[in-house]
DNA sequence: CTCTATAATGTTATATTGTATCGTCACATG
DNA sequence: CATGTGACGATACAATATAACATTATAGAG
């Protein structure tokens, strides 16, 4: 497994949402209105969001009350297809801005705002699988987040 | 901030408390009997522990219900005085093995056996830190965890 | 040493996050 | 139509975390 450099031309909107159903049928999975609806709630959040924040959103837009089990069930697939992330320190999560392509993401989430965005530094994540695996640990996932300050409250 | 290499003397039983004595007096926190207690408890796991689990082994321990609320506390200072760290992947605490030096650990957590072993890479850490500063992030604390499969469990 | 201010802990309640179980519905297929 | 399968709903519950306030212990001032 090699790093690799690019540029995203970032989806966004319909191009988002397409990019997000291709990798689930990528996955061998479904792209049905309530994961729709989920997946919308999910990229109207600024920030990570809660299953139960998604819940209550979904909620809201159908009209009708959703519950958190079946979002989490959701969210699950969406995190298996490479579709959203989960930010293991905020309990939450986040929309994946780029479904198509593989990285150990790079989370850095405001203390201040919450606001996260995410950098791709396969140099570093690589060196952190390699440390494990220096360790006589066999890597499967690396969670590299970092606490802090976004530049806007600093 | 620069890294710096050591090995260390891993303290173990009285010694290792006593480091964790040190570092709340640094902290300018007291030791009480439920802090030992508490610090005790969590020493005693071989896996990140739960606050509940604290509770439960400090509640045999002393033939008392003692509540999750109290071990929260302590936990939290342990965290701010750098006696325990917070595995975030796993809501869990571990016990750290030598308070007296500042590091930004990276954890190895099994998902088969649970087992959490730490490494300290701070080559990694900074440039986990320089990526985020580059981002114009001022960073407070890296989380740096790795889901895997242990040695004994390959 | 006693008084008092403060820190530490206890107690209870509640909020938040996450799973398990089982029933029902929609749809595809023979 | 019968039947199988996957998706979703509904409910219950487990696990994790915080809030609010009462009580107890402790350190320092006097």
């Amino acid at each position: 497994m090699t790093g690799h450099a690019h540029t995203h031309a970032l989806p966004a909107g319909d191009a988002l949402t397409d990019a997000a159903r291709n990798a689930m049928a990528r996955a061998g999975e479904q792209w049905t209105a309530m994961r729709a609806s989920v997946f919308d709630a999910l990229v109207g959040f600024e920030k990570p969001a809660s299953a139960y924040d998604i819940a209550e959103a979904v909620s809201r837009a159908q009209g009708r009350r959703v519950a958190a089990n079946s979002v989490y069930r959701i969210l699950d697939l969406f995190v298996t297809a490479n579709v959203a992330t989960r930010v293991e320190s905020a309990n939450a999560y986040i929309a994946n801005a780029h479904p198509d392509c593989e990285h150990d993401c790079i989370f850095l989430v405001c203390d201040d705002c919450g606001a996260t965005t995410h950098i791709d530094d396969d140099s570093i994540t690589e060196s952190v699988r390699m440390a494990a695996r220096k360790a006589g640990f066999r890597p499967t996932k690396p969670v590299v987040e970092v606490r802090g300050t976004c530049a806007d409250c600093a």
